[in-house]
DNA sequence: GTTAAAGTACGAAAATATTCGTATTTATTT
DNA sequence: AAATAAATACGAATATTTTCGTACTTTAAC
């Protein structure tokens, strides 16, 4: 399964691939649930998402069952990196350490998330340097 | 000019606001043929796009000669703090911890850029801490 | 002053993404 | 076993974004 053959995710997708990141093996009525707790959705709209994301390759489903069961297709980590990479080359022109600088000092972060942030860096410092 | 209630800008038009921020005010022209240097776009759309911009108050425009000249309404640290916001929240699930972990993992820092960003933490843990 | 070139205006087609109604099937309840 | 409930299938309507053709206007060239 080549992610890089498998479409990136729209906006919608994305909602529906977070809630089975998070929980996940599920049927469309969970995750239906779950969106509806964001914002309101009808049960036939979510359904035909996933069927189209099924489609894509984005979820496998299991239609062993009535009730059908799927899951991601794809990673978290490695979605999240291709969005990433797409996000910094439109948004920040190529330079992911304008986003870094922005996102720090955008956003509240605990002494903690900061040194675990020094610590990366330092270990990136000291050569250990290997991307992808 | 409350940034709040222009709306945010399409993939396109953040290809067109990027032109403006990097060239400063210019004429359809040249950002078509900056456009054109990445991929193919007709003179019309681009001109289209632009005029819907100007609508939506995302751009300004001279109209004194001929030739208008367009200009960002939208500063780009402002709109890039906005779409980061976004991108967290639906890519990160609102952790720009995680955001910051991803970034610098994948991509390539020079040794300069990270004691940028060392520098940046270090005043934080410090206290100055003023978000917004 | 007529032709050509370079603009703008703008409706509408095309492409993409989202939403939902209705038909049908399968399971559960009475 | 008939009625109700809960699924899926899927075409099609909407909405949004992108693209472009055509008409019109203004300037420049001949």
């Amino acid at each position: 399964m080549d992610q890089r053959l498998i479409p990136k995710p729209t906006e919608s997708e994305l909602e529906i691939l977070q809630v089975l990141w998070q929980h996940g093996p599920s049927p469309v009525r969970f995750v239906n649930d779950k969106l509806n707790e964001e914002r309101e959705v009808g049960y036939t709209t979510t359904l035909k998402l996933m069927q189209i994301m099924a489609e894509k390759g984005l979820v496998w489903r299991n239609t062993d069952s009535r009730t059908h069961i799927y899951q991601a297709a794809v990673s978290e980590a490695d979605t999240q990196k291709r969005l990433l990479q797409k996000f910094v080359d439109t948004t920040f022109r190529g330079s992911a350490m304008k986003l870094v600088m922005q996102a720090l000092g955008n956003h509240q972060a605990s002494p903690e998330e900061l040194d675990e942030i020094k610590a990366l860096i330092e270990k990136m410092e000291s050569g250990g340097d290997e991307p992808d």
